[in-house]
DNA sequence: GTATTTTTGTGCTCTAAAACATAGTTATAC
DNA sequence: GTATAACTATGTTTTAGAGCACAAAAATAC
């Protein structure tokens, strides 16, 4: 495809929102962003919650997931550093569908959704920022509801992995830089924790990939993809 | 929740893009925009395409859905008219990540997307619309997930039935207004076609609905709720 | 109007993955 | 440092739902 020239130009031009705003507009948000600080496992938002914030990751990791049934959760989406998030349930004019819960110590700077919304009435910039981070979520949870939905156990557990690889890096050693629970890893790729070792322990005879407690590293990435993509 | 009075105010005062228009940009679309009529079964756009037009439906129904793995294809969005559609993919700067298909014989009008991000930079209005519009879907979407890959067959099937009545409304008979193939009911409750007959059958012998061919009369709508919301 | 294709309906078989059970292991609390 | 809880591992059983086969019925083509 060949991409148009408004977005290209947008996408060279910015990384972030914070460089779309002029002076006046950062300090509006410097002076009314909260800054605070997460233990693991400390929840940031609640499932049913009225939104007044957008909250951006300064340090850490959080995840964003649904309660299914049976005790059976979800997760939607992962939140790394830098990365802006909470902001959909107060522009769809909802409560939060999800739970935001910190994976790791974490700090998070919430701006109240006010002061956005007056930055994005003058800043084209702004509002498209939003669109886009929008539609390419949505494109991602559409692609999700199909591979969740129609691969098989060993496709979406390598999908997972991916998923984390591309998320959060690999150190230098090929560990994927993020250190989660067979039962988060199972919450990610639709399926129960038993399911989730058993298939994890066939990756590590297929030499795959290797394990040390939660430490995952990555042996064959190409042969993963593989079977991530076949399903 | 408190729905804020932005948003408020602004579901209150537009059903629609084109109340937030002035004259000048109406006739911009006017001027731009394309008609063209669609057989059923005809694809509207393509998987893998690049998208250039934004489109409103003006008549007929029109089915979004993903092709998956062994022919099992997965609706992921039905359309009504004087709904728009067809705009994610322009705005995330990806090629189409869905097919379009009508329904039945349907009417679109194509907006070359160059001339809504114009009107966008102009005004506010049309942005925040995008924006909330995006913010609801990826919320359905994410809703979605969990539905259709934690509740069984029953509950999926309910549920579409369900998302059927709300999006075309029930005749005088109680009749769903819309009438499609087994396969496409199966497709957008993701499961087999064998099943959705069956399971079909089953809310027949419980008195739930009633069938003729095509035609699903709804007897007790309540208990069909109740199937779609317990799984 | 007949032929061909597509859709619908059922029965039967098979399997992927859930559910359950139990035990070892590693954190966390006090 | 011991107790308690949470996590990991693996074996066994059960089942929901896919896959397949085959008719009958309906739609479409010619």
């Amino acid at each position: 495809m060949q991409i148009q020239d408004e977005i290209l130009d947008f996408s060279k031009s910015v990384k972030e929102v914070w460089k779309l705003l002029n002076n006046q507009e950062r300090n509006l948000i410097r002076k009314n962003g909260i800054i605070q600080h997460f233990k693991k496992g400390q929840q940031i938002y609640y499932e049913g919650e009225a939104p007044k914030f957008m909250m951006c990751l300064l340090k850490g990791k959080v995840k964003i997931f649904k309660d299914g049934f049976g005790g059976r959760s979800q997760i939607i989406r992962m939140i790394r550093p830098i990365q802006y998030f909470a902001y959909r349930a107060y522009f769809a004019g909802e409560d939060y569908l999800t739970t935001a819960e910190a994976f790791e110590a974490s700090t998070v700077c919430s701006i109240p959704m006010k002061i956005i919304v007056e930055i994005m009435q003058r800043n084209y910039q702004v509002c498209y920022y939003f669109i886009r981070q929008l539609s390419v979520d949505l494109g991602i949870a559409d692609e999700r509801t199909v591979n969740l939905t129609q691969k098989h156990i060993r496709g979406r557990l390598a999908e997972a992995l991916v998923f984390l690889i591309e998320s959060y890096g690999l150190e230098d050693d090929n560990t994927i830089n993020i250190y989660l629970s067979r039962d988060d890893l199972a919450s990610l790729s639709n399926m129960t924790t038993s399911n989730a070792i058993r298939t994890l322990t066939g990756f590590v005879t297929e030499r795959v990939i290797v394990l040390d407690g939660r430490k995952i590293k990555v042996i064959d990435e190409e042969k993963l993809r593989k079977i991530s993509k076949l399903g």
